[in-house]
DNA sequence: CTGAAAGCGCTTACAG
DNA sequence: CTGAAAGCGCTTACAG
């Protein structure tokens, strides 16, 4: 048999402490105007009782409607990462509608100052109750979170990498250990040789993210595979003929290439490249799950993707905000997001 | 700005309608005593103001409290697999009981067919309002099953295989594609040679699941490396002498082994093996992130472990199920888990 | 078949 | 500083 006893409520308290119902509200949401006895008397009681808020209901009678703020990149023609990460907050914002909660996007072209400083200064002026947002992006960042922080605006972090002590909660990226990873599978596949880092790097790249990863590789091939050496090419010119022309001559100086390790989600450039060239010996390696990539993977020429869930990164700090608006429940500050390995047989089901 | 539109509620049903609240709540439920022509009035009334139902009133007015069983083997000595789906199912109810809704479990250990049937007798006499369950561990799952669908008590499955079409939702993991993908991952490695297959196979193990994951490698060799050849072996008595004996025989008698599969998650066993043994060349693949594995992933004995996200496929189940009986939203009903590749240098994230 | 009223657990004016 | 009453949106007896 199933037990149904019956939770205690603020009727109970109240009763117990010998005071109304509006006292025992006044007290459990630190409300002023209460007598240190009568706090006492109820402190007590609830103790006693072990009195747990009903949370839903109490949102029922507060008639609250909740809105979240989400500032992401816009998907561009140059990626169509931020698509996923939004993907993410809507599955959350539809989730949640039940509970009285509405998210609100604030979208901007990556580069375009003006249009990130008018989305600032819309969510400044707004009454939205959280934020969702990537990490600085732009001078402008500092006054937002300034604004958030005086008016006790709880915000979350995706993408991050940041480590800000003052977010509610930051979803953070291991960058270093992604490198890591990518120097593990490469050499999984040889034991000698070279491993060629592209950096398909445009005007917004953070030189720090970029520069982490490849340290994770080249620490990790120092001391686990010494026979493997490295060698970096930045490449800023995004059409094939200009790639084909660098990557030809760093091929045919280095004929002892056997991976390729482009650090940032730009890969599908290089997988073109080698799909024109109809060469296929070379190992690659890159990052993020996106549909081009993810047809290089299916032709063979991208071996492995390392992916961060994006998707997941963008519900889950929806999720959060909900925790600790709605259902008042502690979050914790910091959440690492797993490193995915993407490969052939397996890019289908994630 | 934020619109704050108020939604509309059953008042307003009823004030378009011109009827009463209760009769609104009568056809909203379908439940008997309407006449036709109410019945047509509120359904008019509905669409026309595009009525949502807010569940949360609905169920703090109902003073329902759910409760959801699962059914699950009990962590053993010869596995602690089971404890990852039960700490899902776990985090799900802590997170669930804001919203009053309780599990409860009903173990048993593997292979005791009384105390299966004594757990199967207890749910079906208990009034729990949902049930998950792994698949069919005994001829008892089908009465339970019918007792499910007489009564209309939705289950949800786990670690499943079995398209059952009859249950809410079924949470499936690809076996075969597992094998495929395993064997990719070593196609990776080295590109001839002979990989061994070995089935620890204990008293409850499925021989379809285990053929299945077989032939997914097997068929994955034959197609695109039909220089790697494969050889099998079934091992029932786990002490480490026997495994000696038998794995130093197959392994002297073909030195070309490169590799060995191991399709479930008693890798551990071989690993000692080549821990003890101080051999490093052959590549080890193998199932479960559990923590005896990941040992082996840390000091390199393991390369890679394919996961199944235990805890995530219990969490979901529970999920699955307070969605549709709580939420009364609408439930897919097939999930298919993705292929988890982990290995040295994620293992720490997952 | 139908509807008025009370109640779920909590909060919010309002009056004292 | 305190409490009685009304209300959030929905459901459940109960009376007709």
């Amino acid at each position: 048999m199933i037990e149904n006893k019956k939770p205690v409520n603020v009727k109970d308290v109240a009763k117990l402490a010998n005071v109304s119902l509006a006292s025992v509200d006044r007290v459990l949401h630190n409300r002023p105007g209460v007598s240190a006895k009568t706090k006492e008397k109820v402190h007590k009681a609830i103790k006693k009782l072990n009195y747990q808020p009903n949370i839903l209901a109490s949102n029922l009678s507060k008639k609250k409607t909740y809105v979240f703020g989400a500032l992401l990149p816009r998907v561009s023609s140059q990626s169509s990462y931020w698509g996923l990460p939004l993907k993410g907050i809507q599955k959350a914002d539809k989730e949640l509608d039940q509970y009285a909660v509405k998210v609100k996007t604030f979208l901007y072209d990556q580069g375009e100052k003006n249009e990130i400083r008018a989305q600032i200064l819309k969510i400044i002026n707004s009454n939205i109750d959280g934020l969702v947002l990537t990490p600085k992006f732009a001078d402008d960042t500092e006054i937002l979170l300034q604004d958030c922080n005086e008016k006790q605006r709880p915000y979350v972090f995706i993408d991050s990498n940041n480590q800000d002590k003052k977010s509610l909660c930051s979803i953070e990226q291991p960058l270093y250990e992604s490198g890591q990873l990518a120097g593990q599978l490469f050499s999984f596949g040889f034991q000698k040789g070279k491993i060629l880092i592209l950096h398909f790097k445009d005007a917004m790249d953070s030189n720090v993210i970029i520069n982490t990863k490849i340290k994770g590789i080249v620490d990790f091939l120092k001391e686990v595979k010494s026979n493997i050496s490295i060698m970096k090419i930045v490449i800023s010119d995004f059409d094939q003929k200009s790639i084909k022309t660098i990557v030809d001559k760093a091929l045919s100086d280095n004929p002892d290439v056997n991976g390729v390790f482009i650090p940032n989600s730009k890969i599908g450039l290089i997988a073109k490249y080698f799909e024109s060239k109809n060469e296929n010996k070379i190992q690659l390696i890159g990052y993020d799950y996106l549909d081009e990539n993810c047809g290089y993977i299916e032709n063979d020429i991208i071996d492995f993707l390392i992916c961060q869930k994006p998707e997941w990164q963008g519900y889950q700090a929806i999720q959060k905000l909900f925790k600790h608006l709605v259902l008042k429940r502690d979050v914790k500050q910091k959440v690492i997001v797993p490193l995915d390995i993407i490969t052939k047989k397996n890019y289908k089901f994630y």
